[in-house]
DNA sequence: GGTTACCTAGGCAGAACTGCCTATAAGTTG
DNA sequence: CAACTTATAGGCAGTTCTGCCTAGGTAACC
């Protein structure tokens, strides 16, 4: 293992570092720290200051003082997480003890780190959350190409979709027409467009790619 | 089973508080105030000791104190999860710090107590635990009987089952021969088996309850 | 040596699926 | 109003599935 300033895969690769602290000699130094290896820092006094700013939607990781005024980083933390954002956090702190990491922790924090710590663990954590950030960017990118091509479908279609993955067992046109009341030559005729519009060929496939996110109601 | 004085909703119901500190005073306040409340408690000296007596299979919940001499709290941890193990473990320490607890939860520890602490919360923590054991219990039991039916396939079965479940786009019996190399006849016997076997009626409820856990590979 | 289990494979008939066509009615949109 | 979409439904031909039957070869077990 080589360990050098330059890694050879991008690490920056249009990620940001995020750091709220309301300790302005430590913005300072991190952000300073963090620039020169090629990470893109914004840097930030305060909570509120971090949600005027975050639009939710620029991927990187956040590196959060737990003990601040105001809103404090585990009330951040809170709201981030209600809010649907899957911004990995990296909690640092001066005073905060064991009770506060086990909450962190716990509550999706990729680490919590006691100030002072060596920059050497926090880049190897911000390493950390920026191969988590491309995973979900992936796994995202594959769900989205998927909803996309079911927002194709009609409600009647997606009403038949939601039958037979949710009653596998029930797949024929005859049992899915007398369910919906309907002709069994009209499920025919809703399934063929189904497979048309989702570019596949069979019920099983169907059953394969909807139940990961029909699996619910 | 005797009437006794049982909460409502008897919170023992046949599970086990394990209890691993050297400390023997500790051990000793402890076990006498949960089964004051009714808990099932077996105290242990050391890690050894434990692994010792530890059958596996015994549900409940572990108690352990991190700083131990011979095997630590964190190593006895560290081994139980790699034996696939899924005993919920409540850390209680006396001069653990913040990396430590930090790791802990990380490793899947339900909590992480900093002695002295209040016997409301850890017996809050240890009802988390059994209910959480008790969700396992049910989901474990679920993919047990799935396990059950799988198990009466024979490798030839199997191996149509995984073919059918990776490709699902390929699930004709035609398609299916073709790429093991027999006819089309065949796989339709061996198909109509495996819906007799797991007690199925069409592919589509194959695909929706063997793609669980025949995912891998 | 007989029994049992498994893999192989075919015949045949009825059911279901598939892809092509048409067609009506309701609702939306330009 | 015309065009379009959606839901409905049928005809027809070819393919596939399903359940019933038989049957040969191999391997394991008693």
């Amino acid at each position: 293992m080589k360990e050098q300033a330059f890694p050879p895969e991008d690490p920056v690769a249009g990620l940001t570092v995020f750091l709220v602290d309301d300790d302005e000699a430590i913005r300072n130094s991190l952000s300073r720290a963090l620039q020169k290896r090629d990470y893109r820092v914004e840097t930030f006094a305060s909570a509120a200051d971090f949600l005027i700013s975050f639009d939710g939607k620029t991927p990187g990781c956040l590196i959060l003082d737990y003990g601040m005024p105001g809103m404090n980083g585990l009330e951040l933390q809170t709201y981030l997480t209600s809010a649907g954002h899957d911004l990995p956090i990296i909690f640092i702190t001066g005073h905060g003890g064991v009770p506060e990491s086990v909450q962190a922790i716990k509550a999706g924090a990729l680490d919590f780190l006691e100030k002072p710590f060596r920059q050497s663990v926090l880049i190897e954590r911000i390493e950390t959350a920026f191969a988590l950030v491309a995973d979900h960017q992936a796994a995202r990118a594959g769900s989205e190409r998927l909803r996309a091509k079911f927002d194709r479908l009609t409600s009647r279609e997606i009403e038949i979709v939601r039958h037979m993955v949710s009653n596998p067992s029930e797949t024929s046109s005859k049992e899915v027409g007398a369910r919906l009341g309907i002709s069994p030559r009209t499920v025919d005729h809703h399934r063929a467009r189904i497979l048309e519009k989702l570019q596949i060929r069979s019920v099983a496939e169907l059953i394969s790619m909807a139940q990961h996110f029909l699996a619910r109601d």
